[in-house]
RNA sequence: CGGGGCGUGGCGCAGUCCGGCUAGCGCGCAUGCUUUGGGAGCAUGAAGUCGGAGGUUCAAAUCCUCUCGCCCCGACCA
């Protein structure tokens, strides 16, 4: 039946929609217009923080609801620890207040009366929940323990954007304890895959798995592991991180359990998080001049209907569309745009703007022959469908968008990865269309810092796979270490 | 936090240099009629005190001081 699909060929008339910079022009503003024409979020009074809007907090649910259930598929546990850590708790790991000091929002007071101890808002929630685990944790028995939280966090960032860095933001933060190292490591591992494939299966999103360097990691880890996407710019984006411990925290929040051999032991740990952030990926990676393009998965209405009403076919279109809705709710998002105050044209717009994967075009036409037009978004392909085979045809559409998001930002990012061996192509593909750059290091901080302060690139991560060296250190010549993935980062 | 730019109905702007009557324009919004297969047309209407505070002046969106916020570029981060 899906031969009876015809297809035919789109006028590509450039400029529908005016209202969105270009990407070419100034990709800072288009990123800023497609959020606000699209209606993810609002700026908000207070400096920072944005408002989540209806459809941008529907996105956000949907990716978080099937994060959700892989976390608990994989044997964690959702709980909730206060907002507030008491300066004593948030400074008994040095290394972890020493990276989060400049960016802590502190309370000093309840009501007019000065608190005895000032009190942090979480940045992150590694030490009230070290100093519950200590708590918890009795026996070997009492491990592994796996908890995963759902919360927003504060962080008083200097220099904000949408979703990307914003001072409050949503996330989730894994927090587990182990018996050994290994156990831990593999917990760690165990959720960077999960991320991967959440980045890659769900929001269409190609990432990089990695390790972070010593500058890089996280305050108070032994290491980090980072997932790593390459935005449309060029710029990469860390995506989520997962963080093996060790027994840093164990040790400061005593966190020890009585082993087998009657021994008292400290616990290994591990904590994993995404955030908000991962919207702004999406935004960045398959959004173009009309607007956002959402992978079927999260997206918040998989099709839309937009009926074509002319004064005496009014009623029979209207009947049509009702019915095709009826068909389909339930199997697929779907909702009809039926209102009145605006015309076919401008709804196409919109839709598009807000990323919708597939329209339906119901027109007097359509409802004689039995029939709808159907409309990517990703590639704006128009294809008549017969009304007996609709859902089928949806349904191998979105499928289909889904890959060919993926593969499209796949390729994005092979045509933007450089493989360089000589400092001087370096400084040229940083100083013009930037990437990913994939180039050997000999393993010093002070030569790392020297490639920042000299093309603003960073180490994005040592790959888990192809991370052997393959010649000297693309900046000192020095015998090479690793070979890694350097690019300028959100 | 340093450098630069900008704050005028919901949004985008003009007016500011060179103070002067009721602060304009486009979009949007409301109502009505005509429309509707890629952001329709006409008519009528509502809405701003010029980011905020203080000052100079007969008179301030406009000049001065302070302050808050946003954007871009640098130093730091999910």
């Amino acid at each position: 039946m899906a031969t009876e699909a015809l297809l035919i060929m789109t006028k590509q008339d450039d400029g529908f929609v005016k209202e969105i910079t270009s990407k070419e022009e100034d990709f800072s503003r288009w990123y800023v217009d497609v959020i606000r024409k699209a209606e993810l979020a609002d700026y908000s009074s207070i400096k920072g923080c944005m408002v989540i809007k209806p459809y941008g907090y529907e996105l956000w649910e949907n990716i978080k609801n099937d994060l959700d259930n892989k976390i608990k598929d994989t044997g964690h546990k959702n709980a909730y620890f206060p907002l507030f850590v008491p300066e004593s708790l948030l400074k008994k790991e040095a290394e972890h207040v020493e990276g989060f000091a400049p960016e802590v929002a502190w309370i000093t007071h309840g009501g007019d009366d000065e608190l005895e101890e000032r009190i942090a808002i979480r940045p992150t929630s590694e030490a009230i929940i070290g100093d519950t685990f200590s708590q918890w944790i009795e026996s070997w028995r009492d491990l592994p323990l796996l908890i995963n939280q759902w919360a927003n966090v504060v962080r008083w960032e200097k220099v904000t954007r949408l979703f990307l860095r914003t001072r409050e933001f949503l996330w989730q933060e894994g927090h587990t304890a182990h018996a050994t190292q290994q156990e831990a490591e593999e917990e760690t591992m165990k959720m960077l895959g999960v991320y991967q494939e959440l980045c890659e299966k769900v929001l269409a999103m190609p990432v990089i798995p990695g390790r972070k360097t010593e500058n890089q990691k996280f305050p108070g880890a032994l290491h980090t592991y980072t997932v790593e996407a390459l935005m449309s710019n060029g710029w990469a984006l860390q995506a989520g991180t997962s963080h093996n411990l060790g027994q840093h925290f164990a040790r400061v929040f005593d966190i020890q359990y009585l082993d087998q051999n009657q021994e008292q032991q400290y616990v290994w740990q591990t904590s994993w998080g995404v955030s908000t952030r991962l919207v702004g990926g999406v935004i960045m990676t398959h959004g173009d001049d009309s607007g956002l393009i959402l992978p079927p998965a999260i997206a918040p209405l998989h099709a839309v209907i937009v009926p074509i009403l002319f004064d005496k076919t009014r009623d029979i279109v209207l009947e049509k569309v009702d019915q095709l809705l009826n068909t389909l709710s339930g199997k697929i998002r779907v909702e009809a745009d039926t209102r009145d105050e605006y015309t076919p044209g401008w709804k196409f717009n919109e839709w598009e703007m807000k990323g919708v994967p597939v329209r339906i075009e119901v027109g007097p036409r359509d409802v004689k022959n039995q029939q709808v037009v159907l409309v990517r978004r990703d590639n704006r392909e128009k294809i008549i469908v017969k009304e007996n085979n609709l859902l089928d045809e949806i349904q191998k559409n979105l499928e289909d968008i889904q890959s060919g998001l993926f593969q499209k930002a796949l390729d994005f990012r092979t045509e933007n990865t450089y493989e360089v061996d000589n400092f001087k192509d370096f400084e040229d593909i940083m100083a013009g269309g930037r990437g990913f750059i994939y180039a050997n290091w000999c393993g010093s901080s002070e030569c790392e810092d020297e490639v920042q302060n000299l093309t603003k690139a960073t180490i994005r991560c040592i790959p888990l796979e192809g991370y052997k060296p393959t010649g000297e250190c693309v900046h000192c010549s020095k015998e090479g270490k690793y070979k890694v993935y350097f690019a300028k980062a959100y």
